[in-house]
DNA sequence: CAGCTCATCGACGGATTGTT
DNA sequence: AACAATCCGTCGATGAGCTG
């Protein structure tokens, strides 16, 4: 049987991209960790690693057999730690980042029942992609689609928009798309951000108009955006999972259907690429897709 | 082309394990 | 307890390939 040591000593080369920065890791000299990966090559009965001149790719057969064991060596890992500081858990947290609402409205309910210690992170897209980029994080819940070859995206669900308003503005909903446009510009707004793209898309592609409302509030917290509403600030365009209690509540109020008219945003899950088989994130997409 | 990084090889040593 | 075998590590040398 091949060596616990040898999984050890092959992710870290895995994931350092090279021999000597997995020695440095596995506090080895780099024959020993050269010596090994022969081991486990030999073992395996083909080479788990191309050579470079600047480091060491992994063959099919090495991204197999990584998805195979990293998840288990890193829980060995952890339980090593464990036993050297009690008390911890045996399990390794999946370090995740997201926004606070897309935790709140989205992710909790589906990755509530995985088990699986997690560990959130709060930041804008463009933050947590750079951290998942930078290895702090292993995966990132965006609707923003990443940039570069190290990262990859798997869709998980749409999601669709919805245009809400105070509860009390219902009755005095104009009857025709044709007049609502005209309806909202003349009451005032609340929004995510000052940019209002999916606000700005929604008047200019689905109502034909400028958009022209007073913007009472603008608050890069969607929850805020929705206690706005609710409040009766003004109406805001908003992810429907956001506003769903709310409107549940019957604080806020559904102004128009909207969900067929704007397309919905995707929602996905990030992963560096090195990691796209790796059982607890196959694990993650899989409950979040339910 | 020199300097650098990186992987590999052979020689050797220490620790552990098995045998007598 | 003593010895041999084995394992696994380090050290030093070497060769390949990239870079300025």
């Amino acid at each position: 049987m091949a060596s616990l040591d040898g999984f050890r000593v092959f992710v870290a080369v895995y994931r350092t991209g090279s021999v000597s920065g997995a020695a440095r890791e596995r506090h080895l000299t780099q024959p020993a960790v050269s010596a090994q990966l022969a081991a486990l090559e030999a073992r395996v009965g083909e080479p788990l690693f191309t050579r470079t001149p600047r480091g060491v790719v992994p063959t099919e057969r090495g991204k197999l057999l990584y998805a195979q064991v990293a998840d288990s060596v890193d829980r060995l890992a952890l339980a090593d730690q464990g036993l050297r500081r009690p008390g911890r858990s045996v399990l390794t947290p999946l370090r995740l980042g997201m926004t606070p609402e897309v935790l709140h409205g989205l992710a909790l309910p589906r990755v509530a029942r995985l088990d699986r210690a997690l560990h959130v992170t709060f930041g804008p897209d463009r933050d947590v992609l750079a951290a998942l980029g930078a290895g702090t994080l292993d995966a990132a819940l965006v609707t923003t689609a990443p940039e570069g070859r190290h990262l990859s995206a798997q869709e998980v669900a749409p999601v669709p928009y919805a245009l809400i308003g105070p509860a009390g503005w219902r009755a005095d909903v104009p009857d025709t798309l044709a007049d609502l446009a005209a309806w909202l510009n003349a009451r005032s707004w609340v929004s995510y951000s000052v940019e209002l793209p999916i606000t700005r898309r929604f008047f200019t592609g689905v109502l034909g108009a400028r958009f022209a409302a007073r913007q009472a509030l603008v608050a890069p917290d969607l929850r805020a955006v929705v206690r706005a509403v609710a409040l009766g600030l003004g109406a805001s365009v908003v992810p429907a999972y956001a506003a769903q209690e709310a409107l549940d509540a019957a604080q806020v109020a559904e102004l128009w259907p909207v969900h067929a008219l704007i397309p919905a945003a995707r929602w996905s899950v990030v992963v560096r690429t090195a990691d796209e088989e790796r059982a607890d994130l196959l694990a993650l997409v899989a409950a979040l897709k339910r």
